[in-house]
Formats: C-alpha cells, sequence, structure tokens
DNA sequence: CATTTTTAGTTTAAAAACCAACTAAATATA
DNA sequence: TATATTTAGTTGGTTTTTAAACTAAAAATG
C-alpha cells in the first residue's frame, strides 16, 4: 500500500526528464572533469622535475602578480578559508619560496613575497600550467569556451547569497 | 640579469591572453561552481528537516537506479575510489539505509540494497535535488547549459588517458 | 590440481580540509 | 582614555581524502 504510492510519487516526480540519467548530472561531470585537470596539472609538473602541488600552485600565481598580498587577500582570490592559507604558505615558506613580512602600518597583517627561488619556481611552472590548459581545452572551440565560462559565472551568482 | 632574462620570458609567456585574469582561471570558477552546488544541497536538505550529505545522497542515488549494485560498479559510476564507497556506505549502513548482501556466485562481491528507510529518505530528497537543480540552473538557457554540459564532457575526454 | 595472479573490499596511516577557539593588534564607543 | 568590538592570522581537534598494505575469494597458468 504505502510501497505503491511511493512509487507512483516516484514516477511522478522522476520522470519529468533526468531519470535515468541522474547519475551523470552536472555535480558529478563538473567534479570529474576538475579532478581530470588538476591531476593532469601534477602529473605535467612532476614530469618537468619540478615541485610543487596543485595548492601550493594556485597560491603562488596571485603573490607573483599582487606583488606582496596580505594572506586575507589571497584567501579571498583563492577562494580558500584563513587556516587552509596559513598552512599552505608555511609550506612554501619551508621551502623557501615566499617570505611572510609584517605590514609596516598595521601590525596585524602579514604580506607575502616571494624569494628569488619562488620567482625562478614559478617561472618554471609558468609553460607547464599553458601546456596543461592547451591539453585541456583540446580542439574544444573558443565560442563555446566563452559560453562554458559564463555558464560558470552564472552558476556561482545564482547561488549568491 | 638573469632577472631580466627571465622578466623577458614571462612577457613572451604571459601577455598571450592571460596575464591579468589568471586569478580567475577554468579551475578556480570551476572549484567555486561546484563548491556552491553542494553547499546549496546540503543546505535545502536541511532546511527540509532531513539528514543526508552530499556523498550520501550521490551514492544513494544510483544505488536506488541499479536495484543491488557492487560497491565496485558503484565506484565507477559515482567516480570515487574504493575506500571512498566502504566509508560512505558504512555510513549508510549506520543509519540502516542500506544493507549490504554478499553476493550468491561470487563471495567476493557485496551488492548494496535499500532498506525501506533508505528508499523512502530517496523520494524525500529527490524533490529537494530538483528544487536544488533548478536554483542552480536559475535562467540559464537550456542551450548554454547542453553547450556546458559538452564541454565538461569534452574536457574529460580530452584529459583521458 | 597446485600455484600464481587478479579482483573486491577493508583497514590503516599520512595529508589535507573544516570548524571553532584563541592571540594580538586595530578600531569604535562610552 | 578605558572598554568593547572587529580584524588578521594561528592553533588544535575532528573529519575527509588519498595511498598503500592487507584479506579473502576467484580466475588463470603450468
Amino acid at each position: 500500500m504505502v510501497a505503491l504510492a511511493t512509487k507512483l510519487y516516484l514516477i511522478l516526480i522522476m520522470s519529468k526528464e533526468a531519470s535515468l540519467k541522474f547519475h551523470m548530472n552536472l555535480g558529478l561531470l563538473i567534479r570529474s572533469a576538475h579532478n581530470s585537470m588538476t591531476e593532469r596539472f601534477v602529473q605535467n609538473v612532476f614530469n618537468s622535475g619540478l615541485d610543487i602541488s596543485m595548492d601550493q600552485w594556485m597560491i603562488l600565481g596571485p603573490i607573483w602578480q599582487l606583488e606582496s598580498p596580505s594572506q586575507k587577500e589571497l584567501g579571498e582570490i583563492c577562494l580558500r578559508d584563513k587556516p587552509s592559507i596559513t598552512r599552505i604558505i608555511d609550506s612554501l615558506e619551508k621551502k623557501s619560496l615566499v617570505v611572510r613580512v609584517p605590514d609596516q602600518i598595521d601590525h596585524r597583517i602579514k604580506r607575502v613575497v616571494l624569494t628569488k627561488a619562488g620567482k625562478q619556481l614559478f617561472y618554471d611552472v609558468l609553460p607547464i600550467m599553458e601546456k596543461t590548459r592547451e591539453e585541456v581545452r583540446g580542439n574544444i572551440p573558443e565560442e563555446e569556451i566563452q559560453i562554458f565560462k559564463k555558464v560558470l559565472s552564472k552558476i556561482i551568482e545564482n547561488l549568491k547569497l
């Protein structure tokens, strides 16, 4: 009795469209693509004999770009929380790739600066990232990539609150 | 001297196009969208007074769909490794939502089956997932969603090997 | 048919993510 | 100016991921 009711309910809900293919839904696709991308990057870096993780790279770029950002700024740009930033910078500092410099004016702030070795590594990894990017894009038309990015932005926007 | 050389190198590599906006690159966008989506789903589930995590849901669906899949099959469909599947099913079993049933023929295989409570929860969460999906899509045209999915599939394909 | 190799799943240990509490410094308020 | 609040960063504890070693059963090989 109950079983029948739920079955009917189910059919009503499911058959809208999804039903048989909800195992290849958006979330799964996105997750899979993202994983493949970072895996490939890490692999390419490794094959080049360099030593940097995805996390470290994701933070090294903005440090280079912004010259001497605060950890807070880094967190905002890389979408990571404060503890994550602290730990990644710890690891970079341990490798002597960056240095923490207390802000002259606001003593709470620590600015993160690339060392010579850090800059060198950044320059070394850059072409690998570019190569990876090309592998990711393959022969996908630029137009579709643009729509792809636009949809991603819209999704993020839709869920903002 | 060295510094100058690397600077020039850098400019050559970077100025292709990316340069100033590589902090909002594909990886970051994808990551952000994915996070927002799962956050919203979890939140919607919570607001409905139900109790299931994203991981658990992602596995509950295929169990319902495939009737009594092996853990290996679940892993392939959900793109998770064996230990993850083991752990998630442990958690589902602890909640009495699924049961592990040894395969009659091949005694290595354990088939995962929904309990009554598991089915009920599945039916209860289904409309929430549908609602979340609509929130994610917002007013993005169906055509763009299709291209979006196609690009994701292509990216995954490009990186396969 | 005995031995080796694969396969399905579990367990364990190390690395990373997540949340909350904490410290120290700056700002706001009374 | 004393107190309260906010902000930047760190630390600690818990949970999650990830990778490797392990167990038990099946299939392959000789």
